[in-house]
DNA sequence: TGCCCGATTAACT
DNA sequence: GTTAATCGGGCAA
């Protein structure tokens, strides 16, 4: 069963927890994300907090659409925008658990560890050969495939990392267990 | 226009 | 543990 924008149209706190377990390809690689975030236009650490800009703009367009931006002048990082068009919130895609495509990724990454193939934002869009130029496209088109959960899956929850602003609210999500999130959750 | 800083990573000591 | 790489957004002047 794949995931179509219905299952992005709702409030990005009840989506967040939801994508951990789901597969992600993009391109015919990828895996089972492990780690998430969500991000909330009312929030200070969003990117949308502050208003529209040619880089956010895509925040404020419908839900189930990629929103990436550059980190650090250096990374891609990849979100799914969230919520009825105009709320401006989304899903940060923190680290996902390589399934399929290893050696593509292996090749992208100039890594051999799994573990570091796509163990952080800046790693997954390079494992999967994400760019500006996926800004705005249909997450339920090519080519990106979102395969829904088969599973039941134990979610953790915690703060979020490498924010300044917000930095207490507990809206970072990952997989109880997993040996590819980009860091521990405090027990 | 100029300056500071960031939803990061890898390579250091 | 610390720091360089590298650039666009946001704000002050």
């Amino acid at each position: 069963m794949t995931l179509t924008a219905e299952f992005f149209a709702r409030p990005v706190l009840e989506v967040a927890p939801e994508l951990v377990g789901v597969t992600l390809l993009v391109g015919g690689v990828g895996g089972r994300i492990v780690e998430v975030e969500a991000y909330h236009h009312t929030d200070a650490a969003a990117h949308s907090f502050r208003g529209p800009t040619s880089r956010n703009a895509v925040m404020f367009g419908p839900p189930g659409y990629a929103y990436v931006y550059r980190s650090y002048g250096i990374h891609w990082c990849v979100n799914f925008v969230c919520e009825p068009k105009g709320s401006a919130s989304a899903v940060l895609i923190r680290a996902i658990e390589p399934t399929v495509g290893l050696a593509v990724m292996r090749r992208r990454r100039g890594v051999a560890d799994v573990r570091l193939l796509c163990s952080g934002p800046g790693r997954v869009c390079e494992a999967l050969g994400i760019t500006h130029a996926q800004n705005g496209l249909a997450l339920d088109e090519p080519p990106f495939v979102l395969f829904a959960r088969t599973d039941e899956v134990e979610v953790i929850v915690g703060p979020r990392i490498g924010i300044t602003k917000a930095v207490e609210k507990p809206w970072r999500y990952g997989l109880k267990g997993s040996r590819f999130l980009s860091k521990p959750f405090k027990v």
